[in-house]
DNA sequence: AATGAATGAGTTTTCATTCAT
DNA sequence: TATGAATGAAAACTCATTCAT
């Protein structure tokens, strides 16, 4: 799995043959097919892992937070996303938004859960009155889709790239004003 | 060009052959080569094809608009997305996400021209004192992929799928909330 | 070896797996090879098998006969031949026909021994004064060959079976025939 | 064709590799997959040219024979046997009585065409009056697999290998026992 | 005596691309 | 300009066999 993740991110995963694989990982390809019963087989346990990993983290995250401190929680969950999404977007969209186009399985696992997640917390946080969310669902999906794109671009940066801490901060003001917090 | 775009969007770009393509278009194999050259070209045609179209018709539907009134402005501009959008959304996640992963070309030139009119626009309209944004260009990148999250959403969504006016208006509200609109 | 020939006979020799095998017999991979050499050395085994309980239910059928009535004899030897076959055409063909055409090893050992012993009866009767055949050793050849395609066309008929009996009447007047009883 | 037919007979059908074939054909690999689909469709296409040859030339040798005579029709019908056999049983064998025993679709269009010829002759000659056959299909069954398990006794001998016109005579009087000829 | 993970040579099949006509 | 037969490198996958435990 390892040799496959990381040759995928090298050169793609339709580029990366199982020969490729097995040749990193110092195995016969026989191997491969032992554990796998395909590349897509691998593909898939490879977004499995990184679901499980990206969610523990996150919740490793969280856990330190003053649970009915709002602006603490969200603060704490903004970190543990650009935290963790900087260390792995470039696998993120590997996994989850290139392979080959398949409308019914796209949206995947991963996203849904997150965003379900941050749907959750907006509501309790309305009902806590910490803020006013009209259409939590609706916000979920547009402040995940923000996030990503941003900590997408943010990854691509070359030069100049901004430090962690400035990002949170961005991220944490554009989550302010759109849950009109006060 | 248009047998191609078919058959990507049918059955993904790796999955649909230039034999499927040249049979679809009813031309012979040289043909094709005679036009492009490569299926790679011929992906590239389409998303220089699909930029313009894309931009000619945000156009289109801005000029209406008075100029001085950046209300009308962003309502009339996130209709021109949420309309375009929805039409292609699939088709445009097919030609910029898929493919084969070149870090270096993602973040495509489509998507930059969008980004860039969109941060212009908010420097202009701070500017006018329509709205206050502090950091254009990331405010730009954090509307344009919760737009581009949000429609993907809508038009993967089967059942029950919201109205475009229903959309724009979420939009137009998110849009207010960000901008901190007075 | 009962759960190779299943499995060849469900399947097919090359289609059924060493694993599929194994699998089925409940024992692991190497313990095939603890007793068999090869898959080629099990079927050998099979082969060596049937003929040796292909022979043995003739001999049994036949005994019971009195030695000097060969019009006897030979109503035992064809209804042995039938009973025995009909219920076991699949695996014969399977073992002695299919296989991967290896010229030498051709018109096998269970076809030569069967033949020959017909042969023997043939000329055996004749100086009994039985019957009449003057090339035994041919037309030995043409009876045995008669008859398996006979059992193997009753085997493979699914319904409106002929019964044994009926089968077994046939192919004694073609015999009677053949050798010109009186 | 001419080279899968050759390598087949060589080192039979599952030794045999469309690489081994293609390079005795002298023709690129992507040239086979462009006429046939699979290496179990070039078997079948070796198939429909056998059962045409072999059927072709049986009807050339009987064309010559008195329609009325019924004698010389079946002699005629058994040397065209003989000849076209003695010069393909290998062939045919390979063809229709090796590969992956495939229960259903054994016993296959050729013989059955062949068998059901000889079953209308032995009938039409009963009826005419040229001998007594009281079951002609199985008797046609009978004959047909006593002939061939001959000829394929024949083909296979090494040694002294009888003549042709020896062939056919013994077979000419087994038929004549056979249908009671007078 | 039994196990089963590991092997890797060998096979079929696909398909973007070329080029003589 | 158009054709489409031919190409062949490259890929995925299988499975009989081995051998350390």
């Amino acid at each position: 799995m390892d040799a496959g993740e990381r040759l995928f991110l090298e050169k793609g995963i339709a580029a990366a043959s199982i020969d490729d694989i097995v040749r990193a990982a110092n195995v016969a390809k026989g191997t491969f097919y032992l554990y796998f019963q395909s590349k897509d087989d691998l593909v898939a346990a490879l977004r499995e892992r990184y679901v499980e990993t990206f969610q523990r983290r996150i919740a490793d995250y969280e856990e330190a937070a003053n649970p009915s401190d709002w602006s603490q929680r969200m603060q704490r969950f903004i970190e543990a996303v650009v935290e963790t999404y900087l260390g792995s977007v470039e696998l993120h969209d590997l996994l989850f938004h290139s392979a080959d186009h398949h409308p019914e399985r796209r949206a995947s696992q991963s996203e849904e859960g997150i965003v379900r997640g941050l749907a959750d917390r907006l509501k309790a946080g309305t009902e806590a009155g910490a803020w006013r969310v009209e259409d939590p669902e609706m916000t979920a999906i547009l402040l995940y889709h923000a996030f990503h794109g941003a900590l997408d671009h943010v990854a691509m940066t070359k030069k100049r790239k901004p430090s962690t801490k400035a990002v949170v901060a961005t991220l944490r003001s554009f989550f302010s004003r759109v849950v009109q917090q006060t």
